[in-house]
DNA sequence: GTCGGCGATGTTAGCGCGAACAGGGACCGC
DNA sequence: GCGGTCCCTGTTCGCGCTAACATCGCCGAC
């Protein structure tokens, strides 16, 4: 019990129980067979459209169907079919937007190829924690699974069973299964190039936490873009993700001497707010001291003050790529490359860029 | 990274069958038995904590069910016993903040308790979405549907088999199920007392969408509490929750007489930041010449510019609460109360509200 | 007129599991 | 030493569905 709720009654009614027959069990092939006076097989494959059913029959069939209020049994579907039609998520926290945004994809996609979605979100990565999370999911019958922000998946501990049909976000590293993520290089080095090119001398960067391949990925191609050209490639400022770790770096760049930090490139549009809140305390001005850029841009980005230059992620579209890779993998089963499917970004500038004062 | 890693589960798969024996199913219980030596029944025994089973018999069983790597059969398990240890969740946009929060609230107390969820998001509250949604996840043989932001559910076309448990969040007035929410009222009214106490003399009010029932509580309440006092009610803008709509009103409200507009309650974080960009646009100081209040408490709201003062919801706890009265009415089936339970609200005060300047 | 073929429907046999009951052995009290 | 009682374990059966096969009846070709 999660405690202390204040409840008010507002009206209270007793439950809508008509004089029902007790037996609740719902209605089954068999029931609908019997009232059509047909063979439950004939009524599985109107339900299913398979076979020829003749229209006559079908009419009465339907009819049945309609009468009796059949709704299928996934479980015993799943049973004797081996197949559930149902996709597993794993995730580490349905709290962070990205994944979110993941996962709606996901459940936009699955549900259009008629799947439905088992989701686990895990609150840690633990080794037992995600295993049992792996074994919930791959017991719970789903005929494929998708894990979101993998990270743990490199630690060698872990394992899918062969069978199961696997994509990952954000994922390995050593590339064991097929992976789906944003081109966090392609969007770090569009956001680097842009600051480069209003006339910046180098671009400062938050970034997130080390854990995150996304961070590192994004780090890696800043101070690849930075070398490309010849610039100094200042020390990062190492973020969680949170717009108040942003805020608490952007204190620390607002008191460097002036015009020593002309640039910041944030790994993520909350950082970039925690570092515009520092800047307005301290009188910075952005865009005018200091220009910011953002990634992923948010719903909100457009509206920061000032609104935030960012690198579009297209979130819907990487929950949208791993379900088609895994139906996919579902239809056509064999090995599979576990080659990285990147997806596209885009800049988006608003007015938290422009050249550096003169 | 040491990407060589035998999967265990393979490594098993090799050693216990001959050279290359393709059976793909699952091993069973009836397999495990085979190789302990003992009836599939004890087998199941073991497995779930049923019954006295000998020391050695278990010890045996537990053995066996590591060698093939057992993994029970949801379906199975389901369709003998006739429940699935599964909740469905109902939801109608995943990208909605609160959603998600208590998305994970339900998926963590539901994962506490042993269940999985059986996730469905709706794009539309379409009537043959909402119902094909719920005969689906109905028919996915779950154990208790939540329902969340179920405004449809006040049309009484919609119906859910009485055989279902069902919890349902922001939803009906008419009361037909157990319901969930945050005390909107009271948030409303902790947000306006606080503005009216600094001295304002009324208070302005940026309302969501007249579908959405929570945004009509707190418009009911914001009234109310004005009524109370004696202020005058000044017209609602209407915004769609979106910060965009909120920078649309804020730019409206920006441009009317100095003095007219002091204090402003938006009914949601997202557009109190659209307002407070349209602010800072015109020149408008916040809090100097008008204070804002949000309301949710989203993580970013305390770095916004100014940080936001905003009543603060626990959208977790309406998932668990939601989880705990499913449980409930599962384990002790029978009539339900179709009360409204209520999640306690908090006010935090940040530096977007002050007194009115003189 | 006979036969082959095919489309429409019915029958059978599990899928993997657990509930219910059936047995059989050990132990108890007297 | 005997019946009763528990405890442990095995057997049977069916959950609701579908795959595979069996059957039936109709048609056209020769």
């Amino acid at each position: 019990m999660p405690g202390e709720v204040s409840a008010e009654v507002l009206q209270v009614t007793s439950a809508t129980s008509p004089p029902a027959s007790p037996p609740r069990r719902n209605p089954s092939l068999a029931d609908v067979a019997k009232v059509a006076g047909v063979s439950s097989q004939t009524v599985s494959r109107v339900v299913n459209g398979h076979g020829n059913v003749v229209a006559a029959t079908r009419e009465r069939v339907l009819e049945a169907l309609q009468a009796v209020g059949y709704r299928p049994n996934a479980a015993a579907r799943a049973l004797a079919t081996g197949r559930s039609r149902a996709l597993g998520v794993l995730t580490f926290s349905v709290s962070r937007l990205g994944d979110v945004r993941s996962l709606s994809g996901i459940s936009a996609a699955a549900s259009r190829a008629g799947y439905s979605i088992s989701l686990l979100s895990l609150r840690e990565a633990t080794t037992t924690g995600v295993d049992a999370g792996i074994a919930h999911l791959t017991g719970q019958d789903v005929d494929g699974l998708v894990i979101i922000e993998a990270e743990v998946l490199d630690s060698p501990v872990f394992s899918v069973p062969a069978s199961v049909p696997l994509v990952v976000t954000d994922a390995v590293a050593s590339q064991r299964y097929p992976n789906v993520d944003t081109d966090q290089a392609a969007g770090a080095a569009l956001a680097v190039d842009h600051l480069l090119r209003l006339g910046h001398r180098t671009v400062h960067h938050v970034t997130g936490p080390g854990s995150s391949r996304a961070a590192r990925e994004r780090r890696r191609a800043w101070e690849g873009a930075l070398r490309s050209q010849g610039r100094p490639v200042p020390s990062v400022h190492v973020g969680d993700w949170s717009s108040a770790s942003g805020y608490r770096i952007g204190r620390v760049l607002a008191h460097r001497p002036p015009g020593e930090v002309t640039a910041v490139f944030s790994a993520n549009d909350q950082m970039a707010l925690g570092v515009l809140r520092a800047f307005h305390e301290a009188g910075v001005d952005v865009p005018g001291d200091v220009s910011v850029v953002g990634f992923d841009d948010t719903a909100e980005a457009g509206d920061y003050w000032p609104p935030l230059t960012t690198v579009r992620q297209d979130f819907e579209g990487v929950g949208e790529l791993c379900v088609s890779l895994l139906l996919d993998q579902i239809q056509h089963p064999g090995p599979v490359s576990t080659r990285t499917h990147r997806v596209p970004v885009q800049l988006v500038v608003r007015a938290s860029t422009a050249p550096p004062r003169a």
